[in-house]
RNA sequence: UGGGGGAUCGUCUAGCGGUAGGACGCCGGUCUUUGGAGCCGGCUACCUAGGUUCGAUUCCUAGUCCCCCAGCCA
């Protein structure tokens, strides 16, 4: 009933990969693997990027896809982010079925890589000062030129880098450089930093390392090591790869993978850079990693986004070269497609506005049958309780009502959910500030829902909650993280500017069908006409939170809309 | 003005010499005890200019625009 539709993506990967396979290159083996840096959590950018590479994995027989943290830099990482990242994978609904590694288990094996560069005459030990080698790299027009160093002999670059790994040097004081060609039109060609001292501790390997290997240097040689054969990454690294070409084949390595860049994910109203999303956390513009509002998987979570549709919404975008920002709209689509057909519905009141059923005598009862989900017949019915005095949503009556307004009004007739069709006989008003606080209605006994006499029709049907019944709980909307599209703000602005201040809306003394006292914080419902939305982890049986997910299409609110703008 | 990439509906994305398809969105309609969902229909695109060809989004040439690269980050 939840699975989706089973898809077969194509794109110009899979593509490449099926042709590989046929040309039976790699002995037809297909190991991919996803690569995060343990400095961060995942978001739906990396939810793309896993989406590909289990993917592609799943779909070819024996393929596997591994997990490698990419750990080289111990001054950003952190373990709690290793444990939340698999928790976040796992959760996505992937495996890796214990093909679990660190670019940390390898240092040994990347320092004899790095012995092999050098006895070879294709590494040397470099003592220029970081601005230095700067100012010798060159620009994008100019060449750079040779460092003084970069003609010392084997032995002395042997020497000096067993001593740096001896802990001899300060931070800075030499690093490992390929010896390629400083005049490359290709900057990351030009003899570009292998390994660099760093007295730091390691949250793996502890102080056995004071030096580290460099990303260009890592990642080739790791993903050789375990045999991967499609090394997927981002376009920013498609002039990375002759060098990731060079490492391989200079280093002697015993497998020789191919990399392969696809554009990476943007999304509209949204930041997706691990950097802002830091930001955001640290300056506590948001609550956390799992703020709702944010793009991370830990917020999608929480705001009660299943993985179903994260996956849905992963295989729909596609994979392509060219830079693109995904409409948020479309990954709401899935969200909806999703939660259409798996949410239990219920009766939810955001903005409470009491009404009396005069004839409706007093103190009566009654459990009406209610339909749990229409798109699910075996979800069945329920009871909800039904009484003189009730509450409606405020946004369901108009003293003056517009044009094509179907819903209450003096005078007008609207059938109440899974109840009667009532007629609006009086609003009664605060006499200072003229707001309407109560009204006035009378039922017809004839038009019970379900019963044989109900023949009449109405325009509109609205929920409502018994008063004497209904819980109280906080909702918590959820707006547009940014005001605008993340491409849209100049690079000289401050986008936290751009926040939106309505990012967040708290509704208090909301009032919910009473069965909800019950749902566990995790749980989705749909409230009807509103949207779906889930039991926030802050929430408990004597204070409900709800969070709402996303918000049902509103064809009144596109009316309105249209009629405000004439 | 170096190098590497990329340009197809508003947004993603297919197309691989035979005359543009899908999804979202949007606009209508239908249905409806959710103005939800469903169903039906419609809308709008090949960056430009030349060339090759019976025929070009696909090939060639010349442009234009956009993105990435000058960390001892990844």
């Amino acid at each position: 009933m939840t699975t989706p539709a089973p898809l077969s993506p194509s794109d110009f990967i899979r593509d490449i990969v099926a042709a590989d396979r046929k040309a039976g290159k790699y002995g037809g083996r297909v190991v991919t693997r996803f690569p995060p840096e343990p400095n961060g959590h995942l978001h739906i950018g990396h939810a793309k990027s896993i989406c590909l590479n289990f993917g592609i994995a799943n779909e070819n027989p024996g393929g596997i896809c591994h997990l490698r943290f990419d750990d080289t830099n111990p001054t950003t990482e952190d373990p709690e982010f290793v444990q939340a990242i698999q928790e976040d994978l796992r959760w996505l609904g992937f495996d890796w079925h214990g093909n679990m590694f660190y670019a940390s288990d390898y240092f040994e094996q990347l320092y004899s890589f790095a012995i092999t560069l050098i006895k070879k005459g294709k590494a040397y030990v470099d003592s220029l000062t970081a601005d230095h080698m700067r100012e010798h790299r060159g620009t994008l027009t100019e060449p750079g030129r040779n460092s003084p160093y970069r003609t010392r002999a084997v032995e002395d670059n042997l020497d000096l880098f067993q001593r740096m790994r001896a802990g001899e040097f300060p931070d800075g004081a030499h690093v490992l450089r390929a010896k390629i060609d400083m005049a490359s039109p290709n900057i990351n060609l030009r003899d570009p930093v292998l390994y660099r001292i760093r007295h730091a501790t390691h949250y793996r390997t502890g102080t056995a390392w004071c030096i580290y290997p460099a990303y260009d240097f890592a990642h080739p040689l790791s993903d050789a090591i375990e045999g991967i054969t499609h090394s997927i990454c981002t376009l920013e690294f498609e002039d990375h790869r002759p060098l990731y070409d060079w490492v391989v084949a200079e280093a002697d390595a015993p497998h020789r993978p191919q990399q392969i860049e696809f554009a990476r994910l943007n999304l509209t109203f949204t930041v997706m850079s691990k950097r802002k999303l830091l930001e955001l956390v640290e300056k506590k513009l948001v609550a956390g990693w799992d703020d709702p509002r944010l793009p991370t998987i830990k917020g999608l979570r929480r705001r009660g986004v299943t993985p179903e549709a994260i996956r849905a919404f992963c295989e729909h975008i596609g994979v392509a070269k060219r830079d693109a920002i995904v409409e948020m709209q479309l990954l709401e689509h899935f969200i909806r497609e999703d939660l259409n057909k798996r949410s239990p519905r219920v009766m939810a009141i955001l903005k409470p506005l009491k009404i009396v059923i005069d004839n409706y005598p007093e103190g009566k009862v009654e459990e009406l049958d209610a339909v749990n989900n229409p798109e699910d017949p075996s979800a069945g019915t329920r009871k909800v309780p039904f009484s003189r005095t009730l509450y409606i949503e405020q946004d369901d009556f108009r003293e003056d009502p517009p044009k094509q307004f179907y819903r209450l009004a003096p005078g007008r007739e609207v059938r109440l959910r899974y109840a009667y069709i009532i007629k609006c006989v009086s609003a009664t008003k605060d006499p200072d500030s003229g707001r309407v606080t109560e009204l006035h209605c009378t039922y017809d006994p004839e038009t019970k829902s379900g019963s044989s006499q109900d023949r009449r029709k109405v325009k509109a049907t609205i929920h409502w909650v018994a008063a004497s019944h209904a819980a109280d709980a906080e909702v918590r909307l959820y707006n547009p993280l940014l005001i605008t599209d993340p491409a849209k703000i100049p690079a000289d602005h401050d986008w936290t500017l751009y926040i939106n201040p309505q990012s967040l809306e708290r509704l208090t003394g909301c009032l919910v069908e009473p069965r909800l006292r019950a749902a566990q914080p995790g749980s989705r419902f749909q409230f009807e006409r509103q949207g779906y939305f889930c039991v926030d982890p802050d929430s408990s049986a004597q204070a409900l939170v709800f969070n709402r997910t996303v918000s049902l299409k509103d064809a009144w609110a596109k009316i309105e809309k249209a009629q405000q703008a004439r």
